[in-house]
DNA sequence: TTGTAAGCGTTATCAA
DNA sequence: TTGATAACGCTTACAA
């Protein structure tokens, strides 16, 4: 049976009724300050202190407070994560990686979905302040001032801070202040090597299908960057955006668009993610338009879906899982030396499969 | 500018060196206590006051501690859920609706990943323990007996818990105890009306394939409800597992064995969930076997996809987002009035697609 | 409507 | 190796 503080079963004026540090001091006949050593350095007490200790933890049930113990000891052990949705696949398997990569140290993993919106992202950091994470991880570069300020502040106060999903070099904030510390790839360069890709298969009439959600700042990137990497080249670019709703009904309702537009005449398209493109291609194959002898299809996001259809979807795959080790491990060293975070710049991979091929 | 406590700007020893209720209420010029109440109950506060306050908090940009506040009130505002794979499209849909039944109320929701193991479950139970939540959310009914003990512990202490995503009307647990509330639904019940609709039409020689996940207790449930009703009806059945790896590939890869398995006899399949289907469906196709005339197939999930396939494949939808609304309703009702939670069964729904076909 | 006193359960600091 | 003391920042209970 439990030892309790209170007399009787119920739960008492204050506090939670449980056993607390005291209870095991009693039980152990040592002070609080003894057991908590023991919890926190073992190897500072006594073995035979330490058994006796042991053994009334066993025998009490108690349970360490750790709101108590931040409280008093002003460090907190909860990493926290703004992830726009924690049900899309590509972000699954980041938060899989960020999971692997704290699982067995002292942190724990506060996660919280976003919906794609700046200012949900911002009325959660603000409630997060209150609970004083000890790291901050945050979906993109994209923010609202009122959140980019909570972020600053964060970090100046010596809260690692960092974007993922991103890394841009674009110029710094206009304000001047420097950039976060990002540990993600760049979704221009993405964009700009889909079509150098396209154009080297010498395709001059391109389009891209952007994706339907507006605040995909990083879908916004990639399409940027497609653009003006055709532009360059000299060659036709047009931009169709995909409807809300089922991803995959969008996608199949953008190839009578793509077809009639600039009187049939474009050849490539780029898509703002994988499941758009394979609504694409099973609308090709529905209408038995050949792929990709009269349209070229990259997506992006190396989704298994895609290497299932025939022809299989060219692509990129994006470092999904690699971006939450890589947090894991920068946060746990900024953690460690009381440093900002080290961001980095991860690898991407252009996957040619069948779906793409020279004009004709 | 901030106004901290620490004479120079560096942090000091101990606490964090940001304003707190008592800088605020130096500014304000009333006592610490007035600006909590402030805080929790304005309505309290004379407006004159509750104006300097106003003025107080945005001077020092003071931002409540709701670890301490929390230590000093016993009350918790952290909603804890363990998902066994917050990516997983189908768990997405009900973290969301947790998270919008949530919004906007004074709890915060804290999601752990325990990739269907239950062993991490307990390991997070565990860790979460120390964190006092305020309410508890796991999924399933399966737990170790470890785990079984902090949950019930946890409900007796007055935590609500709930188990998602499973509502089982087997007999109580061994021991004699109450099983927990339950909100989901029974997936034996699931697997039974699969194989009726396959049986109604005349199938004979039926067969299911299992998860390669062995701990998804739900697909093993809705196997074994599905075997269950076709011995019942005096008809065949035979049980295949799903390969591990590429989901889509190990849905393809279970053709050949469903063909050729009791000399090909078998001209119905019931399949623990859409991905492995949509393989099969795929496969199907690549072969040129003819659905549902050579073999109907029936998934589970209702995931976007199987819609997309022709013939289009029937499948189970169940109620995703509506399992996360429930559970954030029956926790906010329980938290309010410090009672259990009230379980609840939801309703899900056999969608009869192109896949499936009378024999012949 | 505001204030005083006394915690909540833990840990930092320093002394023994 | 152990302990006394004083926080950590807030809230409850009760008094004025």
């Amino acid at each position: 049976m439990k030892e309790t503080t209170a007399e009787n079963g119920r739960r008492p004026r204050r506090g939670h009724g449980r056993p607390t540090l005291h209870d095991v001091a009693a039980v152990a006949q040592v002070t609080r300050i003894t057991v908590s050593r023991y919890l926190r350095e073992p190897h500072l007490v006594a073995p035979e202190t330490a058994e006796r200790i042991q053994a009334a933890i066993a025998q009490t049930g108690y349970v360490r407070n750790l709101q108590a113990g931040q409280l008093a000891s002003g460090r907190s052990r909860m990493v926290a994560a703004l992830i726009p949705n924690v049900g899309h696949s590509i972000f699954g398997e980041s938060i899989q990686g960020l999971v692997d990569g704290l699982r067995d140290t002292e942190y724990e993993l506060l996660l919280m979905p976003t919906g794609y919106s700046l200012e949900r992202e911002e009325a959660q950091l603000r409630a997060l302040a209150g609970w004083g994470p000890a790291a901050l991880v945050v979906t993109g570069r994209h923010h609202t001032p009122g959140a980019l300020r909570l972020l600053r502040d964060a970090q100046q106060a010596g809260t690692p801070v960092v974007e993922i999903w991103d890394c841009s070099h674009a110029a710094p904030a206009s304000d001047g202040a420097p950039a976060l510390p990002q540990i993600g790839f760049d979704h221009h360069a993405v964009g700009r090597a889909v079509a150098e890709h396209l154009l080297a298969q010498g395709h001059r009439s391109l389009a891209f299908v952007a994706s339907a959600v507006s605040e995909d700042y990083r879908a916004g990137d990639r399409c940027e960057g497609f653009v003006q990497a055709v532009q360059a080249a000299g060659a036709q670019v047009r931009v169709f955006r995909a409807n809300a709703g089922d991803v995959f009904d969008a996608g199949r309702a953008m190839l009578g668009p793509l077809r009639s537009a600039d009187h049939g005449r474009i050849t490539a398209v780029g898509v703002a993610n994988d499941q758009l493109a394979c609504g694409l291609l099973l609308e090709a194959q529905a209408t038995g338009l050949p792929v990709p002898q009269a349209l070229s299809v990259v997506g992006f996001g190396d989704f298994p879906l895609g290497n299932q259809l025939r022809p299989r979807l060219s692509t990129v795959r994006p470092p999904r899982e690699e971006i939450g080790r890589a947090t894991a491990r920068a946060l746990l060293a900024a953690l460690d030396a009381e440093e900002p975070v080290r961001g980095c710049e991860l690898p991407w991979q252009l996957i040619d499969r069948g779906s793409t091929g020279p004009v004709g």
